[in-house]
RNA sequence: GCGUUCUUGGUGAAGCGGUUAACACACCUGACUGUGACUCAGGCAUGCAUGGGUUCGAUCCCCAUAGAGCGCCCCA
């Protein structure tokens, strides 16, 4: 038996119906925000990527899906979306457009090369924005609310955002300086990993599960108390803006990113959701004043975040929010002998807008109904010789059981005007609110 | 990359070194060749992740491999 590769999964059965209705979502939600689709190549050159998330995270150095090509050119499986989307608006100088800033947005699969556990797989699906051109801390704010208001749209609740300022360039290394002048006396009270963090990348350490309890995690310095003017009077506009907007936040002096490129601001947003387990970040962003310039020497700020699909699952799945596929208007239950008649009516009443299913593996009459009955089916249409030969359809509620005779030439208008009636869901685009 | 738990039909699962691998749900057939919830009678894993080994005999014990879950590293 050939199986899938570790770390991915087959999409099929309910999630599908879920998958397609977020995607849905997403693309209403960054059409009502003026933001542009942008589709950037599933691979890159590696270099791109070592450009662009750093030679130190482990994200490159071992982490990426990595090839050589016919030609023996280095490549790699983007293991996120932000290096390629950066890499497009340079390469297509929309930096030169008549209308700044940028505002896009992408959707897909990612790659990385990792051990897969609850929420997280080797190939991954990520949603995310790039703001390119402004900074303005309104830019800030607007995309902090983006994620805020897709989880409202999807009925998330219990959702945290933190935030946090980096600073600018020189805001940020004094940070560090003081950071390493801090922990290098108490370095062997760290655990192993702090000490590697240590050497490695330093703002990592405040984020270590092992050591935060120690007295010298809890007085050490803080990103905001090493801010510049400049950098601290951003901080307070972002701020002041995601007030306007009604968004709720708290300032969390811990959450530095994993990836160096950042500047300013960063956040996070959590789920506080019970037995989340330790994937509980449902999406990550921040400002990157100077990764355009790494990448490709344009001085443009910019600002974005990115979700992952599969822990966005996990979530909805602990909250048992579910979008399921909607239900059929009417199942149509064909005979021995009325085979092509029935199949003609089916396509008939799908013609004309319904969404109708019949039997295709020859079952009993019981059989039959008990499949219109798991499909949700509001009508059952009884199609033998009779109806045939009279054109009068047997029509039955499949709520209330009624049954109805029906003239062929009145069937639609009769669905029409029932279906209306009937519907008390609350999802359906139905007038009958 | 490290640690740890696990893998038995379509599903949930019981099981013991020894002849037919429980039970339940689902599904199929018939009683009931045109009306569904009940009932009854049948059917449904030549096989217990894969490959080796120990044994007279392995789903069970041992080893390896693969996959899954959880935690760590890392991280949107």
């Amino acid at each position: 038996m050939i199986q899938k590769p570790k770390g991915t999964y087959d999409v099929y059965g309910e999630k599908g119906s879920t998958i397609l209705y977020i995607e849905n979502v997403l693309r209403a939600l960054m059409d009502r925000y003026n933001y542009e689709y942008v589709r950037t190549p599933h691979f890159e050159s590696s270099e791109l990527f070592h450009r662009a998330v750093g030679e130190t995270t482990d994200i490159v150095t071992k982490e990426t899906y990595d090839f050589l090509d016919r030609g023996e050119r280095k490549m790699t499986l983007r293991p996120e979306g932000t290096a390629g989307v950066i890499r497009s608006f340079i390469e297509n100088k929309m930096y030169a457009r008549d209308i700044l800033p940028v505002k896009t947005w992408y959707y897909g699969p990612m790659y990385r090369y990792e051990r897969p556990q609850a929420g997280r797989f080797r190939e991954f699906y990520q949603f995310g924005v790039e703001v390119f051109g402004s900074e303005s801390a309104m830019a800030d704010a607007e995309v902090i609310s983006i994620p805020v208001h897709l989880y409202k749209i999807l009925g998330l609740k219990n959702v945290k955002v933190k935030i946090n300022s980096l600073g600018d360039t020189a805001s940020r290394e004094k940070y560090r300086e003081a950071l390493i002048q801090h922990f290098e006396p108490h370095i062997g009270e760290l655990c192993g990993d702090c000490k590697e963090r240590f050497k490695k990348n330093p703002l990592r350490i405040l984020d270590c599960k092992i050591d935060h309890d120690l007295e010298v995690m809890k007085s050490a310095p803080k990103t905001i108390d090493y801010l510049n003017e400049e950098s601290k009077k951003h901080f307070e506009e972002v701020q002041k803006y995601l007030k306007a907007m009604n968004i709720e936040y708290e300032i969390n002096p811990k959450i530095v990113r994993g990836l160096d490129y950042y500047t300013h601001t960063v956040f996070e947003v959590e789920a506080a959701v019970e037995g989340f387990g330790a994937q509980n970040v449902l999406c990550g962003g921040g400002r990157y004043n100077n990764l355009v310039k790494n990448i490709g020497d344009k001085d443009v700020a910019g600002v974005g975040f990115a979700l992952g699909m599969e822990r966005l699952l996990t979530a909805l799945e602990y909250e048992h929010i579910a979008f399921g596929s909607s239900a059929l208007d009417v199942y149509v239950v064909p005979f021995e002998d009325t085979k092509e008649e029935a199949l003609a009516l089916v396509q008939f009443l799908r013609l004309n807008g319904f969404k109708v299913d019949t039997d295709y593996m020859n079952k009993n009459m019981k059989a039959n109904f008990k499949q219109a009955d798991k499909m949700h089916a509001s009508f059952v249409v009884l199609l033998g010789s009779e109806e045939v030969k009279t054109g009068i359809l047997t029509v039955k509620n499949n709520h209330t059981k009624e049954e109805y005779k029906i003239e062929k030439e009145e069937l639609i208008a009769f669905l029409d005007e029932k279906l209306v009636e009937d519907c008390h869901c609350e999802e359906c685009e139905c007038d009958n609110e």
